[in-house]
RNA sequence: GCGAGGGUGGCGGAACUGGUAGACGCGCCAGACUUAGGAUCUGGUGGAACAACCGUAGGGGUUCAACUCCCCUCCCUCGCACCA
């Protein structure tokens, strides 16, 4: 086996060990022999079982933060703990390094984002090192980098190429001072965040990923991910949206057109008294008409104004107006009025739907405050309806009424004959609908990857061929924060030649989401230095799917969400194997001071910097991990912290004390005399402990809570005198704690490994546990009487119940409620309980 | 409104397939060592009308036995929120 130290020599034996534990300098120590030594560096190799290992990389921001020492330090215990048990484990670490921050910061203090994210990155690369996370540096990734986005440029191209990427016309909220397009969370009140210049949604040419393509894939595999958490998939899923149903086609009385509508509930077709069509409908303008026109048009243009947020936020009341307009009913041929309404979105199906108010609330309470009709076609089997009592649309199922040749129909059933008709009389068609948009990826930004488009005035888009890649960033850039992307005024970027006809062309300017870096940069890591293409594909085979992904849930939607869809991008243009790139995902809880997340902007943060500047990494890892289960809420503690450390001394307290003693003792003879027969007991008791906690459940805190006991039981032990033929047994207690704790607290079980003259614990193999040795003869079984407990007796191993119940009531407490009872039953629970029932 | 998760001492949290509720840590109390200790060690610490009683948000049920399973109610957190 090759050994992860690479030859880590230890000077055995030379120096005293030192009375006081004094984490900074074993820290620095040993973060400089795992630097040294590449301790951490991984290969392909075959012959073991392979572990991808990942924890979200970090946005370059300048400082690390308690979420990142929580998030980092969940990982590293994994990867020590599998390391140690044999797996070939890939623990990378890179930086998400395009994005706003850096441009804001370029703005402000006149760094240029390169050198402010440089800066950054080698400042928490050098905090991260602090914490002693085992990362293969070699793998470092940085996403602004050419030969990072190089391949970037390729895959968007090939995307292009077979109509996954594309250009359309879609609205974005716009600043007309600064002329960027901003986010949704930029845009406060209406207003741009950094000029207040009132927002406009304007149409824009954008590029966008067909996302929507893999709709139905990102759904029906997100039941194969059975490693994540629930709540994540079913983000997912609402996201996503799916919903069946048709589309139906209506005549529009008196023009030549026609009004296409998606409803799920088919069954209520007969239901229709009115049809409601979005404001931005494209039909509107031509179907305004006679006296009502002029109000419409009003009313289209004060809901349009509102913007499409605006109308969210004002939920519940319902407004609209009459087109002058009737839509002729494919099923009955009647006339029905088309309404403007306020609730219609135009980004969801088509625009436009049908108004069945006796069965959608919503069209119910449009119904009810303009006087329309209400027709009941489902009749539920408990009630009968009627219209005119009605005080809310019943949505449930039923019986369809008043529905022709569909009359007497159970409704569920009445949707696929409803469909039928429809197709039949080609009418419209069975449609599935999701609310998943297409992935928009422009950005009028300059620190981004540029998208390696140019257009031609005569041969239109083209893009860069792949021999002229990487699209570089230019960095002699002006960044104002105004008048648009620095890119659009940069003579030298700008202007090119068209690669089919060769002459004068426009490079794009706009620059791809961040979100994109981050959806293969896991990808990457498998083979960082590749150059022949994005990825070896052997390596990519090889590690490929992350086996363990952790990170918070805030990225439950855009960022897993984009992952998935690119692998599977990736997979259609022949570079990865498997569809999801993720099979166990862990979404670690918030880091809370006060009752609140910590946060900048809330004043309660506590500096990583700090807590490992005073109590040293393994303390700050240490309570970390014992303060709370991974997956919750984490709630900071000063005085915790101290606890945490508090541990730690004592555990070089007593290995100090014994140490004279410890280190000639090995463990080849252990004594078979009963003290030592009890802590080898102990010592088996807690690997079983801690290697249950730590395999399947990540329930770190109690594997702590474990290796605490053991130590108070090993301090008891003390007090009472270790003899020297003890010793080994003690010995191999000692060490066995340290190789657990190491997962943990690195440094410090490192360091009083070497004082005992041990290999490194890198090098060591996770204790087995043996159930021989954790064999105790004799067991305490709790006594009950009628359910409560009454007392406790300690018997022979796997006592029967007539066993336990005759050393039960020789016990005079337990005896007591027993005697002169008629026993009607004993239940025992072996090993552990005996209920006597009388 | 819909969906998901949660509610256990003064606090963070244990109790995994129903089997000693409160492990472990913090805090608190007492003692030891000490000129002193915010160091360290030892003991105690759910509540009480202290041997038997009551206690896991509240109410009901199943069971020899319920924090755990079932039904109802309340509260908190997160996500989605006119998606037709």
């Amino acid at each position: 086996m090759a050994r992860l130290s690479n030859g880590i020599k230890l000077n055995v034996g030379k120096e005293q060990m030192e009375e006081k534990y004094n984490p900074e300098q074993i820290e620095l120590y040993w973060q400089k022999i795992w630097g040294e030594h590449n301790t951490y560096a991984v290969k392909e190799d075959r012959s073991k079982g392979k572990f991808y290992l990942l924890e979200m990389f970090p946005y370059p921001s300048g400082r690390i933060h308690m979420g990142h020492v929580r998030n980092y330090t969940i990982g590293d215990v994994v990867a020590r703990y599998l390391r140690m048990t044999g797996k070939n484990v890939l623990h990378p670490m890179g930086w998400d390094a395009f994005g706003m921050p850096a441009e804001n910061a370029a703005i402000s203090n006149k760094t240029h984002p390169k050198t402010w994210v440089d800066n950054n990155i080698a400042n928490m690369k050098m905090q991260l090192k602090r914490l002693g996370l085992s990362y293969d540096w070699d793998r470092e990734v940085n996403t602004s980098l050419p030969e990072y986005y190089k391949w970037e440029q390729k895959f968007f191209i090939e995307m292009y190429k077979k109509g996954i990427a594309y250009r359309a016309k879609s609205p974005v909220n716009w600043c007309p001072h600064c002329m960027t397009v901003l986010a949704n969370e930029q845009v406060i009140d209406g207003k741009c965040w950094r000029c207040s210049t009132e927002v406009i949604i304007e149409e824009r040419e954008q590029w966008f990923l067909k996302i929507t393509a893999y709709a139905e894939e990102l759904l029906k595999d997100s039941d194969t991910l059975q490693g994540w958490p629930e709540r994540v998939l079913t983000m997912q899923k609402n996201w996503i949206g799916r919903s069946e149903g048709c589309e139906i086609r209506f005549g529009i009385d008196g023009i030549d057109d026609e009004l296409r509508i998606f409803t799920t509930r088919p069954d209520t077709v007969y239901g229709i008294t009115f049809m409601s069509i979005a404001p931005e409908h494209p039909l509107v303008p031509k179907i305004i008409t006679g006296k009502t026109g002029k109000t419409a048009t009003a009313f289209v243009e004060r809901i349009k104004k509102g913007g499409t947020k605006a109308r969210a936020i004002e939920t519940g009341e319902k407004e609209g107006v009459f087109t002058g307009r009737y839509a002729i009913s494919p099923f009955t041929g009647e006339k029905i009025p088309i309404y403007i309404a306020n609730f219609v979105l135009m980004e969801y199906g088509t625009g436009a739907i049908m108004a069945v108010p006796g069965h959608d609330q919503r069209d119910f309470e449009f119904a009810k405050k303009y006087g329309l009709d209400i027709k009941v076609v489902i009749q539920p089997g408990d009630q009968m309806l009627d219209p005119a009592t009605m005080e809310q649309a019943y949505e449930g199922h039923g019986t369809m009424v008043n529905s022709a040749e569909f009359t007497g129909s159970d409704s569920e059933k009445g949707k696929k004959l409803v469909i039928e008709k429809v197709v039949r009389e080609n009418a419209g068609c069975a449609k599935i609908n999701y609310k998943l948009r297409d992935w928009g990826i422009s950005r009028q930004r300059y620190w981004g990857a540029p998208i390696p488009v140019v257009y031609c005035e005569r041969c239109g888009i083209q893009t860069v061929p792949y021999d002229r890649l990487p699209v570089e960033l230019p960095m002699d850039v002006d960044i104002t924060g105004e008048g648009g992307s620095p890119l659009a005024k940069h003579e030298k970027f700008l202007k090119t030649t068209c690669p089919v006809c060769g002459g004068p062309a426009q490079r794009e300017t706009d620059t791809m989401d961040t979100f994109m870096e981050s959806s293969w940069y896991f990808e990457k890591y498998t083979s960082p230095r590749a150059t022949d293409g994005p990825f070896d594909k052997n390596a990519l085979a090889y590690w490929m799917p992350v086996d363990q992904y952790i990170g918070g849930i805030e990225h439950a939607i855009l960022h897993l969400l984009y992952a998935r869809f690119v692998t599977k991008a990736l997979r259609d243009l022949g570079y990865v194997q498997c569809g999801e790139p993720f099979i166990n995902l862990l979404t670690q809880g918030m880091v809370i001071k006060d009752g609140a997340k910590m946060s900048k902007s809330l004043g309660n943060i506590v500096d990583p910097e700090y807590i490992i500047q005073k109590y040293g990494a393994d303390t700050a890892r240490l309570f970390i991990l014992f303060a709370s289960p991974p997956e919750k809420d984490l709630e900071w503690s000063d005085k915790g912290v101290d606890g945490a450390r508090r541990f730690l001394d004592r555990v070089w307290r007593l290995v100090y004390k014994h140490i004279d003693r410890l280190k000639p003792a090995g463990t080849a003879n252990i004594g078979i005399d009963d003290k030592s027969s009890v802590l080898r007991r102990l010592t088996h008791k807690t690997i079983k402990r801690v290697t249950d906690d730590i395999k399947d459940r990540f329930h770190f805190n109690t594997c702590v809570s474990a290796l605490m006991e053991m130590l108070n039981s090993l301090y008891e032990m003390d007090e009472k005198g270790i003899e020297d033929k003890q010793m080994p047994a003690f010995r191999e207690a000692i060490e066995v704690l340290l190789v657990l704790l190491n997962p943990f607290a690195p440094h410090i079980t490192e360091q009083l490994n070497k004082e005992l003259g041990d290999t490194p614990i890198v090098d060591r193999t996770w204790p087995v546990y043996s159930p021989e040795l954790a064999y105790e003869n004799t067991v305490t079984v709790v006594v009950q009487v009628n359910g409560k407990l009454r007392g406790q007796v300690s018997v022979p191993e796997s006592s029967d119940e007539n066993e336990v119940f005759a050393a039960a009531s020789k016990d005079e407490k337990i005896n007591s409620y027993i005697k002169g009872k008629q026993i009607r039953k004993l239940v025992l629970v072996k090993n552990r309980l005996l209920n006597i029932v009388v």
